[in-house]
DNA sequence: ATGCCTTACGTTATACGTAATTATT
DNA sequence: AATAATTACGTATAACGTAAGGCAT
């Protein structure tokens, strides 16, 4: 049987051209060189160099023999590189979904049962999250409508209810519930990614929304201008909870949204974990 | 670096599905194989089998590293197949010629120069000479017209004259030289692969040739019949230097051929030995 | 004289086999 | 009980380094 040691040192050999040169590039002493290309010689039962006294060099055959080591020890290298890239692909749980506080939850659960595992969170529209479970992208995806498909599991995983949250100084905050009208020429703030919800509120065009991109100025915001925040039953916005400020559901059936997980057929063990 | 052995090993595991048969396949102790595979993975960094205190199985990641260690391992097969391949083609002289008896002249040349060497003879209409030594597939070529072209070698090799040889009882042996008048309407043996002379003959339409494939049968007809047997000044034909026969030259100047040596320039080293 | 390859020799490290241990069927 | 894997331990082989030798530039 081949020795890849023994190759890596006799492709050395052919770049460095001499014994000593490639046994100080491995590390090696230059007779334990010279016995293991004659090793390899035997092995193979073919002359590679041509050894004149005092020198060594690649015979024709070596030259071809040195060529084609190269190319089989690359496919070596990328034996294990492929093994680490696939390895890391098991232990790696892609989930995507098209709303962030669900996607936010499930990889939390996630990281709750699988502490070990690398988790890879992605938000993307929802006409791709099919296409990507389908395709093996995707170990676990979030639809808001259920899918009925051979080979894919799909159940409900919870619910989703837009609020508006404002100081208690706020004109609104006093009303048990909110009406159509309040909406309508308001003013509030948002998280920018909103996901699915950004096509949801379309209809509402009385509501105006301040979008932000960064958490941190948001809360900022909410607190210095005392504006309304356009938040969710699970999004854990920086003002969430705050002592002097009240939460209202908005009052439209487009403010809420069921979410259902979907797995592919072999994934049922991860599925069943959180469906 | 990565140890074939091992490989190889693991494979067999996955195999047969077990330590202990794989073992035996190897030709090894169970132990042993044992840790050669915990050694696998520790080199590897990964985990590639399931292990209960009793049973081991491959992982996900098993089924894929031994699919494609399978396919590494023909790799490296095929590498040293391809190696000896080479070797062989190297150590082949390939040589080619037109006629029979200048080959057979050059073959035992070399074999005297170069004992070690296979030879491999190939007689070819004259036409697919050149175009054999350009693309390298012969090494020798013997021509009947000298070759002038860049990169090839040329020069005369010897002069081959056709005889026609013949029991001294015969009519025509007592003559001192042949006549073209004698030829016509003669009936000779000949030797059935004449290569280049076949076409060179064409003109004496007179003289008819009983062919014949075996040399064996050719010496029984020659001996037994008595007719005149076509033959060369190279052409060691069985019933030659026999005593009470007598070869005459064909007198025709399409009885005499001058043959030419060529090789490519880099066989220089070889085409100079010969020429 | 210096550089480079080979041979010789003693040593070490790595992988092996045997035996013992544990757990499963 | 029998089978199968792991752990423990002593051993043997194979590759290494140091030292010595020979032959070129």
């Amino acid at each position: 049987m081949i020795d890849f040691q023994q190759l890596l040192q006799f492709v050395t050999v052919a770049e460095t051209g001499s014994l000593s040169a490639a046994a100080e590039q491995l590390h090696l002493s230059q007779p334990a060189l010279s016995r293991s290309m004659q090793r390899l010689e035997a092995e193979l039962g073919l002359t590679l160099f041509v050894r004149r006294r005092n020198r060594i060099a690649l015979g024709e055959l070596g030259l071809y023999a040195a060529e084609s080591a190269r190319e089989l020890l690359r496919e070596a290298q990328r034996y294990v590189e492929d093994l680490r890239d696939y390895a890391e692909r098991l232990s790696t749980i892609r989930i995507c979904a098209s709303s962030p506080s669900p996607l936010w939850r499930l990889s939390a659960q996630i990281h709750e049962r699988f502490p070990n595992s690398i988790i890879a969170k992605e938000q993307q529209e929802t006409e791709l999250l099919l296409p990507g479970l389908r395709e093996g992208r995707f170990r676990l995806i979030l639809t808001h409508v259920p899918v009925e498909e051979k080979g894919i599991l799909c159940g409900k995983y919870l619910e989703e209810r837009l609020l508006l949250e404002m100081p208690t100084s706020h004109p609104l905050a006093g009303k048990s519930a909110l009406e159509e009208q309040d909406l309508n020429g308001l003013t509030v703030l948002a998280y920018r990614h909103m996901g699915i919800w950004r096509d949801r509120l379309s209809w509402l065009e009385g509501l105006h929304r301040i979008e932000q991109e960064d958490l941190d100025v948001l809360e900022d915001l909410a607190l210095s201008t005392g504006l309304p925040l356009l938040t969710s039953s699970l999004f854990s916005s920086p003002t969430a909870g705050r002592a002097g400020r009240v939460s209202l559901p908005i009052p439209s059936r487009e403010a809420v949204l069921t979410f259902y997980l979907c797995a592919r057929d072999c994934d049922r063990e991860l599925y069943e974990k959180f469906c």
